[in-house]
DNA sequence: AATTTATCAGACAAATTAGTCTGATTAAAA
DNA sequence: TTTTAATCAGACTAATTTGTCTGATAAATT
């Protein structure tokens, strides 16, 4: 798992956040439309408010919204909020002490792929998908597919 | 963490063993040299022969030895024995039923990645970098570089 | 001002992963 | 054949991650 759960359900609500484009979301529907457990979410959506990325307001009307473009936020930076970025600068093998003065037989062919991990997501930002989710109707929720109404 | 510890634990050692080329290397040998569990690391290598990766023996002049040839041994085979192919086959972001039928919003700039992920593990072998550790001397252990003998 | 609706804070429980230990079994060597 | 050196099997513990719950706090509406 490259990503813990934490994160990936980081990603989803600041997804749906960013394509609904409201002032202030509230969690409830978040957890609601992306079938992620309410308090859980709550949890991990303090983290994104504590680390600067949302905004939040208690009480009626309140919710969480985007603290900045959602153009300007990547990938990268909601992982980096919630799992940090150990798993852009690891080692794959979780070797101490890593780096080219002693790299261990991994780091040649690893290291491109790493990379690329990192600039995957650093070069993707939230608006891109949110566009692609909303023109494409892509979907963007656990629970099953067809399962349910719609 | 893109691999488990067990995983990690168990390419260490399956390298460690291709790289010593001989044969039964015992586990207690292995467990020092890595300064892994002993009996964690007994429990990741009985998985590993289960799966036919590798050959016990019991008893003196016992432990383990590569099944194969290790030029014909992949990382990603050591990694499906122990991890599954989960990491190479799902979505970073686990929605379920997912396909090209249903793409979620990460999929188009996320296979491509999981796809060198893949291409990564399965392009190279066990002996590939045993011949480059007692080549190049490169370090492969737990344990703090410099701060033990050697 | 009182009520309602929301996040915040933190304790708690469950599930998964990581790691430890004991005894049984097997094979080589004495 | 006895001892010794190894894996095997499985129960057990510890740590981490995931998920749940309750009450406090803050803002908007009435
Ligand atoms: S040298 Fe590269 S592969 Fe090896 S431990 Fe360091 S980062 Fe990892
Ligand atoms: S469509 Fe792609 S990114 Fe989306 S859930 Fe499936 S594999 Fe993952």
């Amino acid at each position: 798992m490259v990503l813990s759960k934490a994160c990936t359900y980081g990603i989803l609500a600041t997804l749906y956040v960013a394509k609904e484009n409201k002032e202030f979301v509230p969690i409830r529907e978040l957890s609601d439309e992306l079938h992620i457990s309410f308090h859980f979410l709550t949890k991990i959506l303090q983290q994104l408010t504590a680390q600067g990325l949302l905004i939040s307001l208690k009480g009626p009307k309140g919710g969480v919204k985007l603290a900045k473009d959602p153009a300007t936020i990547t990938y990268y930076d909601v992982i980096r909020a919630i799992d940090g970025d150990e798993v852009f600068t690891e080692c794959v093998l979780g070797l101490p002490g890593c780096g080219h003065e002693a790299p261990c037989p991994i780091h040649e062919f690893w290291s491109p792929t790493r990379d690329l991990l990192k600039t995957t997501f650093v070069s993707q930002s939230l608006e891109e998908s949110a566009y692609q989710i909303n023109e494409l109707k892509l979907r963007l929720s656990l629970g099953h597919w067809n399962l349910e109404e719609e």
